[in-house]
RNA sequence: GCCGAAGUGGCGGAAUUGGUAGACGCAGUGGACUCAAAAUCCACCGAAGUUCGCUUCGUAAGGGUUCAAGUCCCUUCUUCGGUACCA
């Protein structure tokens, strides 16, 4: 038998179409296991990455499946963004036409790989049946004083001409389109993700199964810090700052405001009009600041004093270009002594240095902490207080409690907590998005579309000029009439801004459970059967935004009542990327395909300057890619499967290798010789004697299916499959020619397929036919191995001296420490290295190892 | 800076609670088969030495714990990822 891959792929996948063998099925009795990879966005083809992100699910998938699971595996489509409006205006395509186009050719690419999907269990998102209900959540969780409006300063990305969340912004450069983002004032659309802070950050550490790295980008991202609003004085005015360090209120020697706060002005000394000047020009060049890059620390003089509510001192006020109007008060007081960046800001304009807290290492003397603070270097770590009037002498981290507990007292101050996280600005001034369901007066006042409506659809007649929302130039969209309750007609404005696609991808776990339901998102108790997902697995890429938002909107979908489970995601796996060489000549400024180049891979083939060689991610752009079709037809989907999950253990990013490919090609080769000389070429004789082979074969087999069950179990699938070629290789030299070892060998060979089927499926079919000529192997059991003949009799012991190697022997297992020390005694190169020596001492472990301790 | 992950042959990577370092694959070397090549099969494949039995060294570097360390502890270095004026 020849590994005609072409036939044999065409002829199962037209068998999993006909025959539907991973439809899901809504049961409610029968054990559950929900597994997920994240929906791929259709841009066009499917890439390497996808199918590595995919064949990590399939296997948990297939394994559940084989272990009598009822497995919800479902795929989808992120099917709104700005890739298909752009289509739109380039190429006058309508977004919906390009999108579901590439849908198409997607999930034909996907059916090449034999993914256990149920394709007639999609969701798409750019689908009314599916966003209306993504309009139903918006419109309940307004209900539920979630909803605002407000004019903020936005991203504004000038080539998509849109606004962009705070993380869709990288270097001060847009996501998407690499343009330099600009500041904007525009009313926008949030979603109080704020209200959930504590709760996002707490539920943290119940999630075991998340990569401890995830969780610290999200604790980092939510950034909570607990401290307190501290009220100075600014005259008879209150002039609260917020603080973690009250430890080390009394070394403020300056107090600081944002140069972006809305009552700066009123801080400038009264009356003296050529400062207020001088402030308004620092704040026009503060704002031009990018404030992703790197920049100095200035200040101006506000000619003005703050009164320190511990000691009633005058402490000079600067406005600055380092604080953040946003968080806490968006003022500050100013600790040099304590603070690494107030002590440059001092420094800079010869500001006083007052030391707080002293290294308590160092109780009789200053001389640490003023020498460091000399070198311009801020204490921050603990000690005792000095400079403090009635706090001296106390340990610090007392002294910041006693501090707040006697300011609160004096109603002072206030305990406050604060986090880095901001609300979800979700409006997007873009087409190709879930409308926004609200409607507009003639005042500005907004009202709810009412639930009747849903889905607000997005219309045809828009044009895709380039320039703003196109929404805006829909007038069937736009105008609503409405009748008020009087009877009176009313012509309302209809919001145009659309959702962040995020929104879509929040809640889209929940939809699969039940994604045909009209009349709610989902039941509630198919919903409770099935969630949390068991096993989601994606890119490390959304540990901070959707994995983010769609643990809050479970969180307040739970809170509507309409699903029981705190998170949605129980085991999170996030895989590594696929790279590859990229070729780089930075003279052109542009990468080059290996095609391109000749032997000498290291020059620029038109410049003849050296290349910058580089393992990146697979992309267009770096023209690093491989193309899939190209690959499958070369080598066929099951040995892309198995290299891809080979070659890397999941979580590490993988190396593209043709060769290596090639290597599986040659496993797979291996299997169906093995399989070819067992089913066919075995020629039976019943006298033969097969014992021996028998018992090798079974510990092989045994042992082959306890690896492997173990290595999926831990999600090791490199491991796995290395154990299945090193069986394969083992048994290719194993000969049975009586009719009960052939009979053997083809129980093993049965039980062997099933283990190989979750990996490289086809060619598992293909060979599993001729034991069950009308299923599929992907509907069998998952075998289980018999502990007996897990034990070999006999086992390799290692003899060590002084923890060397010195020997090793073959002994029956299990024997005593005396019989194994005696035989390791005899041993030639035990006896030459022990010489004359004494042995103080053996250490026996059993069926490993004995070890001799010995001295002269 | 801070937080997180990781450093093992020519390469991708194994080594589950400390117990034979380098499984499996790629590349390479030698041989068989062949008119020849490809494919396939067999053998070798960390370094140095060797009387071919073995010996010494070897898991980023340096120390430590232990009968025994890639694995545990301390210090340092490097790489990758995240994040950055969060007071």
């Amino acid at each position: 038998m020849i590994y005609d891959f072409k036939s044999i792929e065409k002829k199962w996948k037209d068998k999993i179409q006909l025959e539907k063998p991973f439809a899901f099925k809504k049961e409610l009795k029968r054990d559950k296991y929900y597994c997920l990879e994240m929906y791929p966005y259709p841009s066009g083809n499917l890439h390497m990455g996808h199918i590595r992100n995919y064949s990590i699910g399939d296997v948990t998938a297939r394994y559940k499946k084989l272990q009598g699971f009822n497995v919800l595996h479902p795929i989808g489509w992120d099917a709104f963004g700005l890739p298909a409006e752009n289509a739109a205006i380039q190429n006058k395509v309508p977004p919906a036409k390009w999108t579901f186009e590439n849908i198409a050719n997607m999930r034909r690419e996907l059916k090449d790989f034999a993914f256990s999907y149920d394709y007639e269990n999609e969701v798409c998102t750019a689908d009314p049946s599916y966003y209306q209900w993504g309009q139903w959540f918006f419109l309940k969780m307004n209900e539920r004083g979630l909803v605002y409006k407000k004019k903020a300063t936005v991203n504004w990305d000038p080539i998509d001409k849109t606004v962009l969340a705070r993380e869709q912004v990288h270097e001060g450069r847009a996501w998407r389109s690499g343009a330099v983002v600009e500041k904007r004032q525009i009313e926008q659309w949030y979603i109080k993700i704020t209200d959930y802070a504590e709760e996002l950050l707490s539920g943290l550490d119940k999630l075991v199964d998340w990569p401890e790295r995830v969780k610290t980008m999200q604790r980092n991202w939510i950034g909570k810090s607990e401290g307190a609003i501290v009220n100075f004085k600014f005259g008879d005015d209150d002039f609260p700052i917020f603080t973690t360090r009250t430890d080390t209120i009394f070394a403020a020697t300056f107090m600081a405001i944002a140069f972006d706060h809305q009552d700066l002005e009123s801080y400038v000394e009264k009356g003296n009009n050529e400062l207020l000047d001088k402030v308004r020009k620092f704040r026009e060049k503060c704002q031009k600041i990018n404030q992703d890059s790197e920049y100095e620390k200035e200040g101006l003089f506000l000619n003005s004093y703050i009164t320190s509510p511990v000691n009633q001192k005058k402490i000079p006020l600067y406005v600055t270009n380092f604080v953040l109007a946003e968080y806490g008060t968006g003022c500050v007081m100013g600790c040099p002594a304590h603070d690494e960046r107030d002590l440059k800001f001092a420094q800079k304009y010869s500001l006083p240095v007052t030391i707080a807290v002293k290294n308590a290492e160092e109780p009789t003397q200053n001389q640490s902490v003023a020498q460091s603070v000399a070198q311009s270097v801020a204490y921050k770590g603990d000690g005792i207080l000095v400079n403090s009037g009635p706090y001296n002498g106390l340990n610090n981290q007392v002294a910041k409690k006693k501090i707040i507990e006697d300011l609160v007292e004096k109603k002072l101050a206030r305990k406050v907590v604060n986090y880095k996280l901001k609300d979800w600005l979700i409006s997007r001034q873009r087409y190709w998005g879930n409308p926004i369901p609200m409607l507009r007066d003639a005042s500005g006042k907004y009202y709810p579309e009412s639930f009747a409506n849903l889905p607000v659809s997005l219309p045809q007649d828009v044009e895709f000029s380039g320039f703003g929302n196109p929404l805006e130039t829909s007038k069937s969209f736009r105008e609503v009439l409405v009748k008020s309750e009087a009877g009176q007609e009313k012509k309302l404005l209809r919001e145009t801004d659309t959702m962040d696609t995020f929104t879509c991808s929040s809640w889209y776990f929940l939809r699969y459970v039940d994604v045909n339901n009209q009349v709610s998102p989902f039941d509630k108790k198919l919903v409770d059967h099935y969630l949390p997902v068991n096993h989601y697995v994606g890119g490390i890429e959304h540990a901070c935004m959707h994995l983010l938002y769609a643990r809050f909107f479970h969180k307040v979908v739970r809170d509507m009542g309409l699903v029981n489970s705190d998170e949605p995601f129980t085991k999170l796996t996030t895989q590594g990327m696929v790279v590859s060489q990229s070729y780089f000549s930075p003279s052109l400024g542009k990468y080059f395909h290996l095609s391109e180049l000749g032997d000498d891979r290291k020059t620029c083939p038109v410049t003849k300057t050296p290349l910058v060689i580089k393992k990146e991610k697979m992309s267009k752009s770096k023209r690093n890619g491989v193309e899939l079709k190209e690959m499958l037809d070369k080598y066929g989907a099951d040995s892309i499967r198995l290299f891809i999950l080979f070659a890397a253990p999941v979580e590490k990013d993988l190396e593209w290798n043709e060769k290596g490919i090639e290597g599986c090609s040659r496993f797979i080769l291996k299997v169906i010789k093995w399989f070819t000389k067992i089913t066919q070429e075995a020629t039976s004789s019943v006298e033969a004697n097969d014992d021996d082979e028998i018992k090798r074969l079974s510990f092989l087999i045994n042992q082959t299916i306890y690896k492997v069950d173990k290595d999926i179990k831990r999600l090791r699938f490199n491991t796995a499959i290395s154990h299945m070629m090193t069986f394969i290789n083992e048994v290719n030299h194993l000969h049975f020619s009586s009719v009960g070892g052939i009979k053997e060998a083809q129980k093993a060979l049965r039980q062997f397929l099933i283990l190989l089927s979750p990996f490289a499926p086809f060619i598992s079919e293909e060979l599993f036919e001729f034991f069950n000529s009308n299923g599929f192997v992907a509907e069998q059991k998952w075998p289980e191995h018999q502990g007996e003949w897990l034990k070999a009799d006999k086992v390799d012991l290692v003899v060590q001296i002084n923890g060397k190697l010195r020997a090793k022997v073959t002994l029956p297992i299990d024997q005593d420490e005396e019989v194994v020390f005696q035989l390791a005694k005899s041993e030639k190169n035990v006896v030459k290295h022990l010489g004359d020596k004494t042995i103080v001492k053996k250490i026996y472990v059993p069926n490993k190892l004995i070890n001799l301790v010995v001295k002269k």
